[in-house]
DNA sequence: CTTACAACTGGGCGCGATGTCCGCTTATTC
DNA sequence: GAATAAGCGGACATCGCGCCCAGTTGTAAG
């Protein structure tokens, strides 16, 4: 990649950061970041197809850190905990990743969108690692991660539900499902 | 309403319908709908705002037939069965309706929108009537209802998992949920 | 039956966003 | 400092939306 070029991605992503924060994600049109970043639609247009792909690439570096401790991090996130923990754990960082990123990850992922995400197959990869006792956990894998999704967030902000009562409730739910053993001897 | 009026709405719900079926909800413009049902663009939106509110529209029937039977059908849908077992039963019936009418939800409710329904209004405090002796209700309540997204839906199916998984899997959610008790005496 | 009114009809119009295309510019390499 | 390829940017065509209004048609009163 050119020198200029890289230089025009970086005002680029600056730029649709400033205008994701400030206005909704999705009121913000190509043109709006073009002008802002102050280059032309061809060259905006060049490296990222939609918006949803730039909103990926702000949010990658958060994403890709997260991995890193869920993969080798220290408990109760990190491998070395009980899996009704480390969901909790999950639960809690995720909810802390959207707290601050709700406006991108509404950008990035709007509708079926979401799974096709290659984050989405990660966390859903290592939840399902979680799932060990279980029955059938790649079906369970999907409902678990549903209330994660960026739009049920905003909603159970928006009837005043905080961020310490989504983390219970999701603590409820991981142990709730992990915990109970109602079938078994 | 007129009885010309009455005859186009017809003709606009069921050629809207048969498009929803035939390609996906929102592949399918508002000038297809006109066109298809034989009726110009003033027309079609002087009863019909957008896409949603047709959607809707054909929805509606199915929707008042499950909140009958939730409100005053026999057990375990409607009242008199353990909370469990009706919040399962609700599980059942809306996968049912999913199931039946996926391309239908998907036109209604796209990310945010979904929440803002009648429907999801009245989902809500079914279920949440349902939680009378956990932790947090309102917080619990989306939390539980998410995995019922149509999208969650539609990716599920597209992996492979079928309507009988899904059911067990959600029945699983319900009874770790309201069974497990591992703070009680 | 006729008449007059109000509701309904339908397609034309402007708007705003999208994504592509191509002539020009600029960095890089020898 | 020239040659060359990569990058740039804005003009353009396209598409869907939603409004609007002049003509039409059902309806109800006389």
């Amino acid at each position: 990649m050119r020198a200029d070029a890289a230089r025009n991605q970086e005002k680029v992503l600056a730029a649709a950061e400033q205008l994701f924060a400030t206005r909704g994600a999705n009121d913000v049109t190509m043109d709006d970041i073009a002008k802002a970043a102050g280059v032309g639609r061809g060259t905006l247009y060049r490296r990222f197809p939609d918006r949803a792909s730039i909103a990926v690439a702000l949010l990658d570096s958060h994403e890709q850190e997260l991995q890193a401790r869920l993969l080798g991090g220290p408990p109760p996130l990190g491998p070395g905990a009980p899996p009704a923990e480390r969901l909790t754990a999950f639960y809690d960082a995720m909810l802390v990743l959207l707290d601050k990123h709700v406006h991108l990850v509404l950008g990035t992922e709007v509708g079926a969108s979401r799974f096709a995400t290659g984050a989405y197959g990660f966390w859903r990869a290592h939840v399902r690692s979680l799932l060990s006792d279980v029955d059938d956990p790649d079906a369970i894998v999907d409902v678990l991660l549903a209330p994660l999704a960026p739009d049920v967030f905003q909603h159970q902000r928006s009837l005043g539900i905080s961020l310490d009562r989504q983390r219970s409730a999701l603590s409820q739910l991981a142990t709730g499902v992990l915990s109970w053993r109602g079938g078994h001897p």
